[in-house]
RNA sequence: GGUCCUGUAGCUCAACUGGAUAGAGCAACUGCCUUCUAAGCAGUAGGUUUCAGGUUCGAGUCCUGACAGGAUCACCA
């Protein structure tokens, strides 16, 4: 039992003893006590007048009372109004951190035997990552080390969207204008090279467009009717029917496109279980439609379309089939999902997708339920907004997007700049020192996008992205490094922190409290993040428990301690602090230095 | 137009899910490097939580209605 379950119970027994009442121990919450008052943990009285027939005032003195009494943490108590603030004894505080400090891993819950499946990045291979995917691509890798660290078994997947229409734009434009050009010869990221020629088709196609309207056609007709257009569209039809030759150049390109994504996932650190290519998985679904009909969830109209019905779960009737039998987005989606829990037999299935999709995974999720899968109910949209650039949103086709490759290698760049500015990193190796910038570029850059909650949009300011102080990662990096010193130093000089250093201390000021307070929270945020699927709830904690971290020490002295069992406790208690922000931060997918 | 999301300090974000005097960072200003990393710490200033009602001991949080921004409503993906 943890010290808030303990209070928490002797509330109960308070309760049962004082007002002759059995209060529900699930309805009993405390809540962390207002900085400005005496306390940690403040029990709010208000709900339970009408239980205790007194008044705020003197229902929390009682209560207060009680617990003084029989609950020995509780030392002292005082009431404001109708709170009651509790304080704790310096001994359960040094319990709590020889109990933190000696578990070896408390960053992570009993294994609880469920499988989930956590579905990101899903890339078009018809041009490169941007910085969106980069939100997406976090948010997927953090949820899924959150989600592991909550006790589930988890497979990270990524579904390539390596066929359409988009990626035929793409060919043709190559196959007009490429010159045979290759990532070899062009000295361009296969991605790129890919995404060059997705640009150059829509200028060229813009330019038949304009040219058509020139000549009097109607601009939708002209959209339609541009030969571009036409030629992607065939090409669409060839690489269905297994043209050899559109295969063969579809195969060429999406493979100069993986090596770039390789290259761009390498770098951000970000990694996948489990691939699926919708070239595989685009006519999956239509037994699904069958399914569905037979069992009166779809019905079929006149002309042989096949329909959801979903107005009675408050939306609209939706297609699952086209009258000529082929199908749509939603068909494969749900042929997907099927075949995601036939390979795995998940429990859960998590969708990293921008909120652009929001009701079609309503939609999905509603198909799927009613067809009555054992795993509808584990089915999960985890859905961002969008980042906004302070120019407005981006457009591809207009070249306002901020490409991934290019925005990593800057912030690792301004890292350098900053770093060398400092001029704190003697005695680095040319590669310890590139290898710093990186952990600090990126660092900067991922706990930039994380520390906002995943639903809402949000704002990418380039300047402030690459600040590096206040609410960054590399302030929270930094905290990490100061420890590290410190833990060197104690290592150097022999001092003993390891378990027993400190066994009979019984003193503790503010700021240890504090930390201890905070160190103890991380399981209660893991849990948090787990079931909230927000990887902001770890780094708002991170950077409170950095700050924390800090005020501690700027406080109080360590090596100028002389007693030492004072300045093994002060060491002990920054060693768990590093291994917290090292393990958070894990969690992030972000890495910690040794030195900056 | 229907549906959904968002609206908090000049800017970017929090607020433990209904609790006390709404908190951080950036930007501005003032202190602190002869103690362990100043990428730090302490402090000052900055608010009618878009607006109007309602629910109750108590509302940034819940309900209704405005207003503003965004997304979506394809036999596209």
């Amino acid at each position: 039992m943890n010290l808030e379950e303990q209070i928490i119970s002797s509330l109960h027994q308070a309760f049962k003893t004082c007002f002759d009442h059995n209060l529900n121990i699930g309805e009993i919450s405390l809540q962390p006590t207002r900085k400005d008052f005496e306390g940690t943990f403040t029990f709010v009285v208000f709900p339970y007048l009408k239980i205790t027939k007194l008044n705020p005032e003197a229902s929390g003195n009682k209560i207060g009372e009680f617990l003084k009494e029989n609950c020995p943490p509780v030392t002292d108590f005082n009431v404001v109004k109708g709170f009651l603030n509790l304080s704790v004894s310096k001994a359960s505080w040094l319990d709590i951190f020889k109990k933190l400090y000696t578990h070896p891993s408390f960053a992570k819950l009993p294994a609880n035997g469920k499988k989930v499946m956590v579905e990101y990045s899903s890339p078009n291979t018809n041009k490169p990552l941007h910085l969106g995917h980069l939100r997406n691509n976090f948010l997927g890798y953090a949820v899924s080390e959150i989600l592991k660290a909550n006790g589930y078994e988890v497979i990270k997947s990524n579904l390539v969207n390596d066929r359409g229409i988009h990626i035929c734009k793409s060919m043709v434009a190559y196959k007009h204008y490429g010159n045979g050009e290759t990532p070899e010869t062009s000295g361009l990221k296969g991605d790129h090279l890919a995404g060059k020629y997705y640009v150059i088709f829509d200028k060229e196609y813009k330019k038949q467009i304009q040219g058509l309207v020139e000549n009097g056609e109607a601009e939708e007709t002209a959209k339609k009717n541009a030969p571009l257009m036409l030629e992607a569209q065939e090409m669409l039809r060839l690489w269905e029917a297994g043209n050899e030759e559109v295969v063969q150049l579809w195969k060429t390109m999406n493979s100069w496109v993986y090596q770039g994504f390789d290259a761009t996932y390498k770098k951000m650190g970000v990694d996948f279980d489990k691939y699926y290519y919708e070239s595989d998985t685009y006519l999956l679904g239509k037994n699904i439609v069958e399914e569905g009909l037979q069992k009166g969830v779809f019905f079929k109209k006149e002309n042989g379309s096949v329909w959801v019905d979903l107005s009675e779960e408050g939306l609209d009737e939706k297609l699952v089939l086209r009258a000529d039998g082929t199908s749509v987005y939603i068909t494969q989606d749900m042929g997907t999902c099927d075949l995601k829990y036939n390979d795995f037999k998940i429990d859960k299935s998590v969708y990293v997708v921008g909120n652009e999709q929001d009701y079609h995974f309503d939609v999905l999720f509603k198909i799927m339920r009613k067809l009555g899968r054992p795993y509808g109910d584990g089915l999960y949209h985890l859905s961002y907004g969008m980042v906004d650039l302070p120019t407005g949103k981006m457009k591809s086709r207009e070249g306002t997007v901020v490409d991934a490759d290019d925005l990593m290698q800057e912030m690792v760049a301004t890292a350098e700049s900053h770093t060398k500015e400092l001029g704190k990193i003697e005695g680095f190796t040319q590669e310890q020192a590139s290898e710093l910038y990186e952990v600090l570029g990126l660092g900067a850059l991922k706990y930039f996008l994380l520390k906002v909650d995943p639903k809402k949009r949000m704002l990418f300011n380039p300047q402030e992205s690459i600040e590096f102080q206040g609410n960054t990662g590399p302030f929270i990096q930094y905290s990490h490094a100061r420890i590290a010193s410190i833990l060197r130093k104690a290592d150097q000089i022999g001092v003993n922190y390891q378990k027993d250093g400190f066994e009979h201390l019984n003193q503790l000021e503010g700021t240890e409290r504090d930390l201890i307070v905070m160190l103890n929270d991380f399981e209660k945020k893991i849990r948090q993040a787990g079931e909230e699927y927000s990887p902001a709830v770890i780094a708002q904690y991170m950077f409170d428990l950095a700050k924390e971290y800090n005020r501690f020490y700027a406080e109080l002295p360590i090596f100028n301690e002389s007693d030492n069992q004072i300045q093994s406790f002060r060491i002990a208690l920054s060693a768990l602090t590093a291994q917290t922000i090292r393990e958070g931060m894990k969690l992030l997918g972000i890495k910690v230095p040794d030195r900056m």
